[in-house]
DNA sequence: TATTATAGTGAACAACTGATCACTTGTCAA
DNA sequence: TTGACAAGTGATCAGTTGTTCACTATAATA
């Protein structure tokens, strides 16, 4: 039977692993970095995983249980809900759900350092590139699109190309993503400007506020 | 005196080294990979740089230089001008540089390899981070805001905070750049968001054609 | 033609890489 | 209490890393 720290080991590796692999990447983290920052031997980490390569396989394997938790504490599900009904502001309520997004992918410990490592892997690893578009871009792509088909069909956005409104309204998080991902003390700057892209897109799609 | 093959050898080293180092990260490439990919030994590096190191910095060292080169053949200066004449299709002369620019870093060979690299980089050295920020993303935001200052003040454009447009613009081509990064079989997918892109972003900033 | 600096060779290096293995420790079920 | 087994140790392995150095071939200069 199991002691019950294996478990608690097994994550502690996981997690001591990502964050190292999110600062230099796989090829520059020794598996002697990750056991060290645990503060346990190199051939301890045999123990549960098979080899450094497994070890950053289960990172990816645990991609979708992770995120799952992970969104559903930070998205509340009464948000998704909250928009679509008419008592809510859409202005506000869009700009809530975009600011937390933007904070999951910069300032979260599991979002920032997920994002950064499958950034850096996905030219190397097959696996780490599909992780990479189908996490960091499509997802955010396809939840944006599925907001505003809805919102059309409410009559409150303007009909138009849902996947190119989406394309529109969720590229510039992207870029700004990139844009501030190496300067936190410029945090400030990146909400601002966050906050004016959301703000001139309703006036071109909510009817509300067309000009 | 120097022999002449030198200066070749050299360029060669950079030239090899950036297309590994694009493929597989800066730790994951060794100085003997860089040396047989030209058929010299690994010593024989160390007659033209001190050391890997030296052989990465020199590689951002010619960023400059290369970019304005590369820059100068790819983007005839004449288009910007164009996109000001009122004898042009604004249209035309603004989904002609988008695709040059998207096209650029998605399928040269200097400018895919080096945004790559970057990509990879930027969170291991702070140079990187610079200069893929710089490079990649602030110098498509500033070149695309000059051009619609210039729009505007000519009328032809509707008046906007020219950096949020900028921000609206550029955005959707930097995402697929990422997006369609590593699937080079989509690529027509790709150019036909971009045109619906810029033809939706033209119904709300283009005079002419505002709905 | 003799000299000299350059570019490249081949062997070697110390340090580090991921991985293995015999061994000890601690905990739980029988 | 004992046996089994999971978890961690410490030493060690072969292969690879970046780098060095004495040496050779070659081309231009004096």
């Amino acid at each position: 039977m199991p002691k019950n720290e294996t478990r608690d080991t097994k994550e502690v590796i996981l997690t001591v692993a990502l964050k190292l692999f999110s600062e230099r990447g796989y090829d520059g983290v020794g598996i002697r970095d990750i056991s060290k920052e645990i503060g346990i031997r190199e051939s301890a980490l045999y123990k549960h995983y098979s080899g450094k390569k497994d070890i950053f396989d289960s990172i990816l394997k645990d991609i979708n249980r992770r995120y799952q938790e992970e969104v559903s504490t930070f998205i509340p599900p009464e948000s998704v809900a909250n928009i679509l009904s008419e008592e809510s502001d859409v202005r506000e309520e869009l700009f809530r759900i975009s600011v937390t997004m933007f904070q999951f992918y910069l300032k979260t410990e599991y979002g920032s350092q997920l994002r950064r490592m499958l950034t850096m892997e996905q030219y190397r690893t097959s696996e780490a590139s599909k992780f990479f578009r189908e996490l960091i871009i499509d997802k955010g792509l396809d939840y944006i699109s599925g907001v505003f088909t809805d919102l059309m069909n409410t009559g409150v956005y303007v009909d138009a190309d849902p996947m190119v409104m989406a394309l529109q309204f969720y590229s510039p998080l992207y870029l700004l993503l990139s844009k501030y991902d190496n300067q936190p003390d410029k945090y400030e700057e990146a909400l601002s400007f966050l906050e004016k892209h959301i703000t001139t897109f309703n006036k071109t799609y909510l009817r509300s506020d067309r000009q």
